[in-house]
DNA sequence: TATGAATGAGACTTCATTCAT
DNA sequence: AATGAATGAAGTCTCATTCAT
């Protein structure tokens, strides 16, 4: 088949196009997850046609793994850690739900989305998902060790068990607030999570 | 002597075919959410013509909505009440939250579809989401009559915010399990969430 | 994503479509290979949409398979064998070759879509390829029963290396045509081979 | 005191490139024709960038007409001709035949594409098509050279005649090769062939 | 002597949906 | 009560090609 050539415009800028291109997938990812994000809707939102999309990602799926990786990094850089290690371990525990529950308001596209991927069973698996799925292991062990450094008396198992809550919770508080919108008061309801699990962690290292 | 025909076993049956068009496609929507069921998919895996889906339903939206309908009820059977209304309210709370734990996972389709239904956004809502949110607020309500009656100390603020945390820390609960597959132990888990729901509750109504 | 309707036209004829889709096919393929039959070029030819060739066939190997399929049935019913079997081995060897090679100016394309496809090797082989390949060897086999007959003398090696001599000169004498056009006098070129091929039967048989 | 800098051992060198990247195509062109040499392909097989190759090619016509021209030549020096003219006329015939066939076999490349060039039909003639009839022009003119020399009671009408159908049978066993692989032995078929082009030769010239 | 980045066209294929039978 | 056949839109991705650097 003979194909027609085509004229240039812009000058060629390959960090900032892959930006734009990261920037339009992230809002629509976040909103309709991986099979309603069509690579035609991220082109006509960064404006870049879709074949250039394909120059900087190799498919579709390469982009969603890409766009869950850097709004994790969008998400962490947003989640502002309480500076100093003070005041009681109620305190400290509900000072960090707080930060959490405003970063998840402030950018929520990063849980919203892996949410979404994580729910799926499609036969081959997302690459986006097991990235997800890989940071949100990281999460994971960050809470273990706070838990681990507040509650000396916990043993392994129950750490495991309460970080797994805390985790869950939370993901169950931000899909009400998604679910809910602006009238949800995620700040309060983190709060509120932070302090039961404190009340468990504290009964449990308690009765060791 | 002329004989009669053979039987026609296999007459036409409406119903029939509308079940199995359901039972084909709460399985693809609850793997796959609303983008990823495709009508091919579901003629595939019923065996009937995608003309013939929708000889029965409307159109997609239609479908996704009857699914998440029957799957709803399919659920609300599979959870067991507790027959009497005996023991403390801790006991109460943990035997009712155990049963649900064992429904979620007999049944986990209506669940799981629902959530992805409602994280995503998309320009034109699709009922089924609609449907979702409106069966998930009666559970809401069905949980809050629970705890007024186990707990008359809560105020009206109190009961709601209890159970908005009761629902979706359940949801979240659910993510995990659905995440770590057959290793999570869900039943035990909602087992300490219903503990803490009680513990919160019990302070609450002391408190006022 | 929300699709939109289609209005209809023509009666549905299922047949007669399959047949205006190979139609269109046979002529495009034979006369530019396996990679360059585009969908979108058969479907011009043939005035359906290019999604109804998908309820016709199942993907682009299917059609260039039936595509052989049907054009080698075409050929072999253009082939007039001859009526009686009388005359010397010379003259009815030169008969079936002559025979054969007006069928081969008459419908060409079974043969020379079979030879790009044979000439060509790609990672996975199309099924035209190997439907090819299966029916070259059906038509090797009548041509090794044929000399057994006229020729007892030959053991199984030399009729196996005469019926592949014959074959291929076949095939090489089809090509020039091919290249050189309607210049070429087809039917001389196999006479002449008919004859080679005979004189050392014969001159094999004798030996032996 | 400053040292000069490393030696830049590297340098940008057109021809080694060139030759890379003529490498790569006649690969690809042998094993997959026209339309299936991609230049991605190419870029990825020789670890230059598509936009390099069209620094050292006009466009995709010119690359294939190269590997056409560079396979050609590559292919005359794989042919050992024979020394010296002795021998009667089969044996030196059927030496030439033998050391065709082997070349052929080392370097197939050539004919390979050449054939699947000649085959197709396309509605603009790719050059590289042209350059494969020319230089098969040569071919046939070297032949009937030979068979004139070694014949001379031979007309005009009956070399050209003898000629086309040793090309033809020569194309036609080469393709029998490519598809049948190795166990096919290409070096006796030619002999075959080479002495029943002897034979038709020395009766035509007899009966003149 | 190259090449990173881009581009419109077009490739194959699936989509939701309709309608005559 | 059902379905074979069809349809235009849209899906993902590759194509040959260009041009500023």
């Amino acid at each position: 088949m003979t194909r027609a050539q085509a004229p240039r415009r812009k000058r060629a800028n390959g960090v900032e196009s892959r930006q734009r291109i990261l920037d339009a997938a992230v809002e629509i990812a976040g909103e309709r997850g991986y099979d309603g994000t069509s690579i035609a809707a991220v082109s006509a939102k960064c404006g870049l046609p879709a074949s250039s999309i394909y120059w900087h990602f190799k498919d579709k799926d390469d982009l969603i793994a890409a766009v869950i990786e850097r709004s994790f990094e969008t998400w962490l850089t947003a989640v502002e850690l309480p500076g100093d290690e003070v005041g009681t371990p109620l305190e400290r525990v509900t000072a960090m739900a707080a930060n959490v529950a405003k970063s998840l308001v402030d950018a929520p596209d990063f849980l919203r989305l892996g949410l979404m991927l994580a729910l799926e069973r499609r036969p081959t698996e997302p690459r986006g998902r097991t990235v997800f799925l890989q940071v949100r292991e990281i999460t994971h062990q960050k809470i273990a060790e706070v838990l681990t450094t507040l509650f000396p008396g916990l043993d392994e198992a129950a750490v495991h068990t309460l970080t797994t809550y805390a985790v869950a919770g939370a993901d169950g508080l931000f899909v009400h607030r998604e679910v809910g919108g602006e009238s949800v008061d995620l700040v309060a309801l983190f709060e509120l999570h932070a302090q039961l699990v404190h009340d468990a962690a504290a009964r449990m290292a308690a009765s060791r």
